[in-house]
DNA sequence: GATCATAGTCGTCTGCTTGACGATAAACAG
DNA sequence: CTGTTTATCGTCAAGCAGACGACTATGATC
């Protein structure tokens, strides 16, 4: 069959962000409130179309970095302060997913520290931190003028839902819990980004013990820091692994 | 900013499948040739454009039917005979990675038992099952004119290699290590894909006490056979776990 | 400045899982 | 009948995880 540019029919393919920090030990995602239909006035995901000579990643990274001004985080380059880690995630593309037309969302995670105060793009969007489980909690029960409380726009709330089990699951095994904290970091400050993203409580004891005792998970600083309160910590900065082996083993049930 | 249709730019999508099997103890692959350009002759993943009305996972699967006749196994549905697993890979966009146009496609990953002989779909062209290294390890050293050793198209390779990175790490955490087995086997058979899928030895002692021993990897069917020769083995069938934990450990290095 | 609250760090003990491997069982081939 | 093959059960030691006691070093409070 030869070529024929009419036997496919035309997309528009956006990138959606799913943009997740640890803030005041709460899970929390970047929303954006829509200024236009469909959904207008709603809370989505800051996202965008990619442009012609993009490719996808470079899109998600141009994206994430007018959102929050953070900038991916390149695995070979050096160590950058405001740098967030970027993965995709998955792509949606349920024809009714967007009621104006065909549009293919591919979307990502991003994994950053917590930041002084969402920014705002180019434009004047609102923008802000939101915990996931009140944007995942208002799929039912939305019937007031709470603008906060109404469902995300689109397809969303399944995004947002399935980046949130991404990072719940890969922190297990790889050390990507170290995105969420800043350069340098207590031991202390690491388990309440696994208590935040888990939702549970972790004995303070052995989870010193497993840290500690993975290696290239963590390398000390030398510093150490009062800044929780109590007795000073240890410094550490993210050490060369990102696969953990043997895994932190979220607690059952 | 109003809605404006000439703001983005068109793309054609297209699904591709790495659709995976174990035969005669290797990981394989099924590839296609090419019948038209670009990379006339050479070898690809199976896959074809999304239609207008069709989702992502739809398009995947009807591709899947044309090419194995195989239909993608449904969780919540009967279990059938000729199901595979099939499942979201990654999605590649790389403005170059199609010399026509811009293409976006979205890779699925398809776990099939071992199949009689791989069938081509409507049309007539080549299809045969390739042990992944073969497929694989062609990118260097490819100079004579055996095409069975030219480098897949596109970036196929690279796909390919994802998927099969995919299927290793997840029958690690998961009991989809059965969706290569056919309806009924025997611990020996279901060891077998492991270390086909890992290329690694495992002692069938320890094997055979963890699978048996995780609730809800195995339901015993009653049953035994003695088609792998030796002690005849008992049968079991999937049981309804889809997680296992603890998970199966894959051997260092 | 004594006391308390808070957080961090080190140890101990016990039970479970794993890896190495011996032993037995049930089929088939010669 | 004997050897070969595969399946299955058991044993043992090492290692890891969960529960939890104990001690340390700060700041806050009286």
């Amino acid at each position: 069959m030869p070529y024929d540019p009419s036997a496919f029919p035309p997309f528009a393919v956006t990138v959606d962000l799913v943009v997740l920090t640890v803030r005041r030990h709460a899970l929390c995602a970047l929303a954006v409130r829509r200024g236009e239909p469909p959904y207008q006035g709603r809370w989505a995901l800051p996202g965008g179309f990619v442009r012609g000579d993009e490719d996808l990643s470079t899109a998600a990274a141009r994206e994430l970095a007018e959102e929050t001004g953070l900038h991916a985080h390149d695995p070979a380059g050096p160590l950058l302060p405001n740098a967030a880690h970027l993965e995709q995630l998955a792509t949606y593309g349920d024809p009714k997913r967007d009621p104006r037309m065909r549009v293919v969302s591919v979307a990502h995670l991003a994994l950053a520290p917590d930041l002084p105060a969402p920014r705002a793009g180019g434009d004047a969007r609102s923008v802000r931190w939101a915990p996931v489980e009140d944007l995942l909690d208002q799929e039912v029960g939305y019937a007031r003028e709470d603008e906060q409380a109404a469902p995300l726009a689109f397809d969303h709330a399944r995004i947002l839902a399935d980046g949130v089990e991404r990072a719940r699951s890969k922190i297990e095994y790889s050390s990507l819990a170290t995105a969420f904290c800043p350069q340098e970091f207590t031991v202390g400050e690491l388990r309440r980004v696994y208590e935040a993203v888990w939702g549970v409580a972790l004995d303070p004891r052995n989870f010193h013990r497993k840290v500690t005792g993975t290696p290239g998970f963590l390398v000390p600083t030398g510093g150490t820091t009062t800044r929780q309160g109590g007795r000073p910590a240890q410094l550490f900065r993210a050490g060369g692994a990102t696969l953990l082996n043997p895994p932190m083993l979220r607690p059952e049930a």
